[in-house]
DNA sequence: GTAAACCGTACCGCAGCAGTCCTGTATTGG
DNA sequence: CCAATACAGGACTGCTGCGGTACGGTTTAC
């Protein structure tokens, strides 16, 4: 488990479609087409990912959408706050603190942070231009874990 | 979001109340007395953590759990595997592909590979004794809001 | 003014989780 | 041997949240 929503997977998708000519305009019936997502959900994630400052978009006739940055600035971790918003793996961290009602003799609240620190580093790590790198697709040999000191 | 589960949450604070006698056997009404979590639902998730290999359970009168191995040797990705099962942000690597019906013209799927090992990575580096260190990571000193010492 | 495209919101069905309960099995002690 | 204790396993249910859709509004180009 542990898995993040099938719209921010798709995101991510389209994303990495448009990191392949930045400064494209993009139509949303166009990305669906091209990404075989349905148009509604396309939309919905363009819009959403709009708002958190991931994509720009241009209204009217000839509109379309294209990405607020470089694909290089773009980082995994701010596709998915966009989409999912604060990335934390236990309620108790942000903020609904009321809700957890064993809250006060729970003695492990703040070990969390380093849980969520070394969560939030990996994915701050990878860039949408990491994403759409090269034709290792398809099983063969994604260059082992052992990545090139990108991330931290 | 990338929220894990709120059993996953009880099992850390249950897990950590253990941690701090580490040899002594337990019984699910104990613990369940000792973290204000409902029996049954302590019940629970022992026996999924018994059946992850975290545990080790004996039976009958004076029965109870011990943790399996020493905390410094029990990390944080064992423990969310035996309660969510196999860690991985998307469905498409870990099996399920035959879900996935952009699957063909998906350019991103080893890529997030490269993601899903460094959150493996940062949940292994975290041991269940990291978490039952006093409450003074990063600096940041959470009170320990006086709680009974009931257990320990 | 019209058409193309984005914007916002509301709505619904369904999967998955939380939580409970029940029956079975092992072990201890009288 | 019997009874009590505690774990084992599975079935069941209510509910939240997500995926997906639809609709009406607004902006802009021609």
């Amino acid at each position: 488990m542990l898995r993040l929503n099938r719209i921010t997977d798709y995101a991510v998708v389209v994303l990495t479609q448009m990191a392949r000519e930045p400064d494209k305009l993009v139509t949303a019936p166009q990305l669906s087409q091209d990404s075989n997502v349905p148009q509604p959900t396309v939309a919905k994630l363009l819009k959403e990912l709009t708002r958190g400052g991931v994509l720009a978009s241009h209204r009217g006739v000839n509109g379309g959408y294209t990405l607020a940055r470089e694909p290089e600035a773009i980082s995994m971790l701010e596709i998915i706050i966009a989409l999912e918003g604060p990335v934390s793996l236990t309620a108790c961290v942000d903020g609904a603190e009321g809700d957890c009602e064993v809250e006060r003799l729970c003695p492990v609240r703040g070990n969390w942070d380093r849980v969520n620190g070394a969560i939030h580093d990996a994915l701050k790590g990878v860039s949408l231009a990491d994403m759409t790198s090269p034709a290792t697709m398809f099983g063969v040999s994604i260059e082992p874990r052992a990545r090139p000191a990108s991330a931290h």
